[in-house]
DNA sequence: GATGGGAAGTAAGAGGTGCTTACTTGTTGC
DNA sequence: GCAACAAGTAAGCACCTCTTACTTCCCATC
């Protein structure tokens, strides 16, 4: 909005887009000390400004996390929505898939993975981010309702959707986590997530 | 073991018992605030001692927290030992015990339970933390070997019990972070947990 | 019993944090 | 051209972790 008011897309101010910048760099430090570990200063140091430019653009440090954490549920609703259209094979292959996707996700960014759900400081109950959580889960129960026979009542299917998440999510944050010492390469987790994907959506 | 060396369990010293009180201070904090979001200089001012105090019972920060996590894993062993031994009904009354328990203790101690799982700050990997962990785990492998059909092998149970515990673990996270709106009443609860002890542990 | 040693406390301070305030700089709209 | 305003800075407050040097008080020993 502000980017193209007028001619050109105003290529640089002062630093150039010091707000993305910032989100980008809070990004790699979630991921490399964790939501709580970093510092707002050092975010600031790594983009070259001064400790208190950062607040030209967000009110405070919570806000800055969110934004972070809102951008990481966006990025995985489209890794969903692209693990569940490409599958194919068996009936399940799409659910299979999701799960196997989830813990890709978990284990490619667990920073902000862990971010985006444990995110309690100052945001007690954004609508924001539950509303984009809900659209991530959204992908979820349109496969499952995909795959159920045709006539499933919706909260059956809400209900088979509630379990494949708490069983993806479980396995996602054990596996980040350290605990689960027993991992399995890639094969045997698709195995697994199709083993669960059976259980929880037949009778 | 100091606290009998001679007479009188010597009731108090400067301050009576220190590190104990500050192990229960920061659990009742970490309750509270989360456990980055309290001080030990806030512990200390509780409990009525400078805040250099602590640092003559424990190393660091670090080490506090570790202790509170500690006794908090301990603790639910011996919740989920109690309830498994103690449930009774249909087969797999022990399995679904486990699971509520496991939710309970979740709901009840919410911030000593993402600290007991979240652990990465300066516990990259404690062999203490994890040995009392798998103790928690053994629980659960002990009553799912108990109805699986005799001679299942022991891998297979194990492969079980990961599955249980993935559920459990997501079902307890997603509630207490709030996701999962649809908080269900402690019968529905149960029945959700029967349903998934049923899923994981038939053919 | 006095006394020295060591455990358990304190005050003060270095270095780091979040965030605010007052000031400067540079761009853009008119 | 210039006023207005967005976006930066330096300095500072209150707080944090953890260290250092100092005090206090218990206890064992002679």
């Amino acid at each position: 909005m502000e980017q193209a008011t007028k001619t050109a897309p105003r290529a640089q101010y002062h630093h150039g887009d010091l707000r993305a910048h910032l989100v980008e760099t809070v990004r790699v430090l979630v991921e490399e000390k964790g939501a709580d570990g970093f510092s707002i200063s050092e975010a600031a140091r790594r983009a070259g400004v001064s400790s208190a430019a950062p607040y030209k653009h967000f009110s405070d440090r919570a806000e800055i996390v969110r934004e972070v954490a809102l951008a990481g549920i966006d990025r995985m609703r489209d890794q969903m929505d692209a693990a569940a259209r490409n599958a194919s094979g068996d009936p399940l292959a799409s659910i299979t898939a999701l799960g196997v996707c989830y813990a890709n996700f978990a284990r490619s960014e667990p920073g902000v993975f862990r971010l985006m759900f444990g995110l309690t400081k100052g945001h007690d109950d954004d609508p924001e981010l539950q509303q984009h959580g809900e659209a991530c889960f959204d992908v979820v129960k349109r496969e499952v309702g995909a795959v159920m026979p045709e006539g499933t009542p919706l909260l059956e299917i809400e209900r088979r959707s509630l379990m494949l998440h708490m069983f993806v999510h479980g396995h996602a944050f054990l596996e980040i986590d350290g605990k689960h010492e027993m991992d399995l390469g890639p094969d045997q987790e698709h195995a697994l997530m199709a083993d669960i994907s059976r259980r929880v959506i037949r009778d």
